[in-house]
DNA sequence: ATGGTGGCCCGGCCA
């Protein structure tokens, strides 16, 4: 199975992109985030045309996150399952393949001190609590996208710009931890020990082309899975040429499961 | 250099 996750930072804006990308690598199962579409906005039926299933949790202007497969989609989960969607509309779930996989998009924080960065360890304990709820740490599950937040000081391009700043603080991290504890592996780091390899690059001043980057978008598996994971790659390709997203997807390849 | 760019959709927010 081929899975991959891309904040695409507007569907809309980034559909022609995102087509060309799917013919290109063919993945069995892609997480999108920040579609910025409301339900009936979003391309369900491009998708079908190329053999996709989809599932999409989004009320319009900001967030929203999708779900496509080829390898099957039972029992879509949109949200965290509360009355009210006061949480924004930032994770969907569904089984692909035998696969329990989650599309997240968790909260910016914007800065420690914003109120923003209070929301964003709420959200983070809510997915934590919807995981430990519906998930068993002993299956395949996967929880895949962005999580505004940089593991470790490999993660950013220099760590020293970013003593006490959101996304490296360590209540973030710890609250990554705590999904890590659960039964949860950064799958990346079981292919690369190497730090200096970004997912996420602001727009501005030109950071792209200067490396000035984070990784901050992740894919986290379960055991069982991490240990048929063959290879997990970041297509920084795809961050280059006209009208890219500010992030690059992130692809794992498993082999299929004995 | 507290700038810069790009998405929402047209004044300001969000990343």
């Amino acid at each position: 199975m081929k899975l991959a996750t891309w904040n695409v930072n507007s569907l809309t804006a980034r559909m022609p992109r995102v087509l060309g990308w799917i013919d290109e690598h063919q993945p069995d199962v892609m997480c999108l985030q920040e579609t910025k579409q409301a339900e009936a906005a979003f391309p369900t039926a491009e998708f079908a045309d190329l053999g996709y299933e989809s599932a999409h949790h989004g009320d319009g202007r900001w967030n929203g996150v999708a779900l496509l497969s080829r390898v099957g989609l039972e029992d879509p989960a949109r949200g965290f399952a509360t009355a009210e969607e006061e949480y924004g509309c930032r994770i969907v779930a569904g089984t692909c393949g035998g696969v329990r996989v989650h599309s997240v998009y968790v909260p910016n924080g914007r800065t420690i001190d914003h109120e923003q960065y209070g929301f964003k360890l709420v959200w983070l304990a809510k997915l934590a609590s919807l995981l430990g709820d519906t998930c068993d740490p002993g299956a395949d599950v996967a929880v895949c996208g962005d999580f505004n937040i940089a593991p470790d000081d490999r993660d950013v391009w220099d760590p020293a710009a970013f003593v006490d700043a959101t996304h490296v603080s360590g209540p973030e991290r710890q609250a990554l931890q705590v999904l890590l504890d659960w039964g949860l592996e950064d799958v990346y780091r079981r292919h690369h020990a190497d730090g200096g390899v970004f997912s996420w690059w602001d727009y501005r001043a030109g950071d792209f082309h200067q490396g000035r980057g984070m990784r901050i978008d992740l894919v986290l598996v379960t055991r069982s899975l991490a240990e048929r994971s063959t290879s997990v790659v970041i297509d920084r390709n795809a961050r280059k040429g006209q009208k890219p997203s500010d992030h690059a997807p992130v692809v794992v390849e498993f082999s299929a499961s004995t």
